[in-house]
DNA sequence: GTCTTTATTGAGCGATCACTCAAGTATATA
DNA sequence: TATATACTTGAGTGATCGCTCAATAAAGAC
């Protein structure tokens, strides 16, 4: 015999706990703060997720799935290179992101020096991301639209620290961040 | 009739205090952690320091002190572009560090989404850093090391953006930031 | 030495942390 | 409708947070 069903949506709640996480930080979030925000007690939460940390972990999963998908979409769309150049100007774009810089490596800016397991599942998920990189510089390569003397995957981590720069940068006043993101985009032409 | 003094060298426990909290940041240091290290009772530390964040703002004064004297230092001894093509290497290379990435850089990201005070004067340190890079730009443009048809400030915010994704790329263990500072310093011959 | 002034000490403050659990409520099956 | 099952609720757990303060120890002035 079947209970009843739980009346949220866990999905849009991860959706919801990663955008607050990736704001606010890990330790700069209270269980108060989810639960006002995703309007759960801590039954309900704990019997949803377990704890703040896989939580967490669930919202780093979702956020790094996002960021391939949107990338693979591009390159689909666009090409590798045109969508490499394409890229700063978007992260630092979308007025929808809860933040500019990017979670991962605010996470691993964190917790890194506590050893703390998400510290470990963010580097895991930013050499995912770099490994991206590296596939459409090899694809840009093979392609011939960039020159062959290039190592991809060096332009892909050097591409990828640029990136995490440049959306650091975008979080502040006094820089602008556009005029990064276009220098970023013309170096691209260079290769 | 003078008392006696402390028993502590100010200067010391701030210096200490500084790479603890560059190390774990600011909600990562308890005051036990820093009682602990820097051998000071509850009562001592805050007759010296008023509180746990008026020694933070102490720490990261003394940091941005340290960084525009290093850099200074070593624009008066190798001239301004070579102290910029140098400064990536430095930054990175220095194992006495008690980390690669910037404090400034943590700080202001750890911080600036709850408005803390910290927050706002880590951005304004990275401000004055950023005036010195373009400074150096300037003199170099000026000397004939780069070429006449650039800005220096928008030089400067490049590269400032650069040093912090090095920087937060050199705590990775996947990837090659001797490489990528390499790169960073290879860029500045292009001009 | 005595006195005055300050440093040092550590128990302990209220607040908040992540988290638990027993009691109450709602729903799908029978 | 009756029952079994799981969801919802919120008071409350011990631990830790940043911080206070009265008591004690120490050092210069006389």
């Amino acid at each position: 015999m079947m209970p009843r069903k739980p009346s949220y949506d866990r999905d849009a709640l991860i959706a919801q706990a990663r955008d607050i996480f990736w704001r606010q930080g890990w330790a700069g979030t209270s269980l108060k703060d989810l639960e006002r925000e995703l309007k759960l007690k801590p039954g309900s939460f704990y019997a949803a997720f377990g704890s703040k940390d896989a939580l967490y972990a669930l919202t780093l999963e979702r956020y790094a799935q996002d960021g391939v998908a949107r990338l693979t979409a591009l390159a689909e769309e666009l090409g590798p290179l045109a969508a490499l150049k394409t890229q700063p100007r978007i992260v630092i774009d979308s007025s929808q992101m809860p933040a500019r810089a990017c979670m991962l490596a605010k996470t691993y800016a964190e917790l890194q020096a506590k050893d703390h397991d998400l510290a470990d599942k963010a580097g895991q998920h930013m050499a995912e991301m770099k490994h991206c990189f590296a596939t459409l510089f090899r694809r840009a390569q093979s392609a011939g639209e960039i020159g062959p003397d290039h190592d991809p995957d060096r332009l892909a981590a050097r591409y990828q620290s640029d990136l995490l720069g440049l959306r650091l940068s975008a979080e502040r006043e006094d820089v602008n961040a556009a005029e990064i993101a276009a220098d970023i985009a013309a170096d691209l032409d260079r290769l």
